[in-house]
DNA sequence: TAGGCCATCTGGTCCT
DNA sequence: AGGACCAGATGGCCTA
């Protein structure tokens, strides 16, 4: 019956978005299409009758009043199935967000609320970038002297730069790295709860040299229960709220204060 | 049963 | 004027 109902599931009112309609998120797409053609026709008429009058006119002439009634009832249609579907795409947002994060995912596992996702992205990203400062710090180090390099293999012509990992000491960066690469599909599985099993399962030295404190991470408390449903990847960074690492920046400082 | 999370409606504001 | 965005209100569902 509304004109803007058809087109509920259809558009996007954010062009730059793909969502993937192939992955299996909880609330996306494929469950969200079928409450969409389930509760649409529903969803609209009882919109309008639940709060404004339906004038039947029973198909006699209608007066002004009534006109202008229907044509306000009809525009708070469209206004809210707008709202609906605005909010609908900020959902699959929210979603395709989901289905990066370092989570676990699947029928077992409770979806991520939508402040967890949030925080969690946030502090996904704010180790990323720390990670990668790092890396590439560890770079500078290793192949900062270019000439250095050169006469090193030029002495020991055995010794090349494709291969200098196989002559020094993995870094512990480098060995959290290697982990991390090494890590398959199926390990991408979440299996050890937060912190302490992550602990075990981190190499220590990457551990430490990434910034996670177990003994701080114990203090701290997790206002959003993420512990309770977000489990950890073997070798890999934890960004969630308990394996934060401390806040020795601004931006960190922030993101402490950000949780309330 | 209380609290958390969510979807939806609604009115207001801002922008094009 | 119409649409996007936002925040408050409300009610439903789920879990501890």
């Amino acid at each position: 019956m509304d004109s803007d109902s058809g087109s509920i599931c259809s558009r996007s009112s954010s062009p730059d978005l793909v969502v993937d309609d192939s992955a299996g998120s909880f609330f996306s797409n494929k469950m969200f299409q079928t409450y969409c053609q389930e509760n649409r026709a529903d969803d609209d008429e009882e919109a309008g009758r639940g709060r404004t009058e339906r004038c039947s006119g029973g198909g006699k002439t209608k007066s002004r009043s009534e006109v202008n009634n229907n044509e306000g009832q009809d525009l708070r249609l469209k206004v809210n199935s707008r709202e609906r579907k605005r909010m609908h795409d900020l959902n699959q947002a929210m979603d395709s967000l989901r289905e990066v994060m370092p989570y676990a995912q699947g029928p077992s596992v409770r979806k991520l609320s939508k402040i967890s996702t949030l925080m969690l992205a946030r502090n996904y990203i704010l180790m990323l970038s720390s990670s990668l400062e790092e890396m590439k710090k560890l770079v500078g180090d290793i192949y900062g002297g270019g000439a250095a390099i050169q006469s090193r293999t030029a002495a020991h012509p055995a010794i090349t730069p494709a291969a200098p990992a196989a002559h020094l000491p993995l870094h512990p960066l480098a060995q959290s790295l290697h982990s991390l690469v090494a890590s398959t599909p199926s390990g991408l599985q979440h299996h050890a709860p937060c912190p302490a099993a992550a602990q075990a399962l981190h190499s220590p030295p990457s551990a430490a040299f990434l910034g996670f404190h177990a003994s701080v991470q114990g203090l701290l408390k997790d206002p959003l229960h993420l512990a309770s449903t977000y489990r950890h990847f073997p070798g890999m960074p934890c960004p969630c709220s308990l394996c934060q690492p401390l806040p020795t920046t601004t931006s960190t400082l922030h993101s402490l204060s950000m949780i309330k």
